[in-house]
DNA sequence: TATAATTTTTAGATAAGGCTAAAAATAAAA
DNA sequence: TTTTATTTTTAGCCTTATCTAAAAATTATA
């Protein structure tokens, strides 16, 4: 069992390996963590005693396969909790982090299978982030820009890149969320503005709206 | 706001003040929290600097307005919690108290108003117990016996009047515990026998049952 | 009411997690 | 290849929440 800070710092190092390739420097961890050098050096030398990742001094850390599952493992949590929050709470995109960032620490394996069974077991949270199973492993997924599909292509929305509260309005107004099934019935090249089919409704998107809505297309 | 240790010394210490009149005793809060008196003393002199309890040196400790209120909302919270475990997530009443002892201490307003009408603004949790309002207020309940029910009245058992093992066995068998939903089906003006049900099963029960258990009816 | 028993508090210690300042190692620049 | 700059670690200290052991206050008993 690992404690919130634990958590917290696994979840911080899983991110940052998959941003960069090669070990996790401590200033990394301690910028994305909002914490001092010699504190990351502490709780990385703490943890590596408890082989959830490999550690030697002044190289930087990377996770172990223990690791790995235990942050992959938290972040399931946190994506599922965010499911939760917009699917049957009705709380917006942008609001729910918070909230999912102190949930995500609640333990209890029965309680996420249940939630997962409760919310129809999601592939994605709702800023199109991939839940991982529960064996820590995430299906590879293509997530595309709307601005990158091409006339009569389709799709379901999976998130949004930004998420203002001036765009998520926008959205709410056409009846865009998570799970919509968008068409683009046609593109203009000149400006990458866009005809799409939700529903039953068309209308015209610009460029702007379309690179912010996150699709997948399989 | 409070840590997690403050807040769950404030909801013992409402329990116990529930349960006794006065102060609550030092030793008494230990007990309650499987802690130790000196560690009372200290939580409780700092508690006391923040206005949510008043305490004299020996003479032990009573919760104000404002540490009342503080408490009541943490059990608010609890209670919702386990009514979203059972109701939603099918959890059993007697397995939700762990993990509801974690989701309490998580803190967003919104999320506690957004899962109240969620849940359909529930008055108790699934133990019987009433949930406080947002602002700590709990509605004055009446707590019946089964005994002084009529037919096609229902009701929540909150507890037993009489605990022999007998009787507990009994009610084992039947399912009734903390928490049953009874509805009395008919009920004989003769000797006080009743047509009980509970879950899908319906079966008959004496007077002398039904004298011994306590009902919340509402 | 003086003594014994119990309760409560204080003093000092520990573990987790974090910080500052200084030292050491590594990387970059001259 | 020295020297300088940056990164990382170490050492020592702080806070929260806990503990044990001893002292003090209160309560019970003889």
């Amino acid at each position: 069992m690992f404690s919130l800070a634990e958590e917290n710092y696994l979840k911080a190092i899983y991110h940052l390996e998959s941003k960069t390739q090669g070990a996790v420097s401590t200033n990394a961890i301690a910028d994305a963590m909002a914490t001092k050098p010699s504190s990351v050096t502490d709780m990385v030398q703490k943890l590596a005693d408890k082989k959830v990742l490999s550690y030697i001094k002044y190289k930087g850390t990377s996770l172990t396969d223990k690791g790995k599952k235990t942050a992959a493992n938290v972040i399931r949590k946190h994506r599922l909790w965010e499911v939760f929050l917009v699917e049957k709470l009705n709380f917006h995109w942008d609001e729910v982090h918070d909230i999912a960032e102190q949930l995500e620490h609640v333990h209890s394996t029965e309680l996420i299978a249940r939630l997962d069974k409760f919310l129809g077991f999601p592939d994605f949270d709702p800023h199109g982030d991939p839940i991982p199973d529960k064996h820590g492993n995430i299906k590879p997924t293509e997530k595309k820009l709307l601005s990158e599909l091409n006339k009569n292509q389709k799709g379901v929305c999976v998130g949004v890149k930004e998420s203002n509260s001036d765009f998520l309005q926008y959205l709410d107004k056409k009846h865009i969320t998570i799970g919509t099934k968008i068409s683009v019935l046609g593109k203009e090249f000149f400006d990458g503005s866009m005809v799409i089919q939700v529903g039953r409704d068309q209308f015209f998107i610009s460029k702007k709206i379309a690179e912010n809505l996150y699709m997948q297309t399989n």
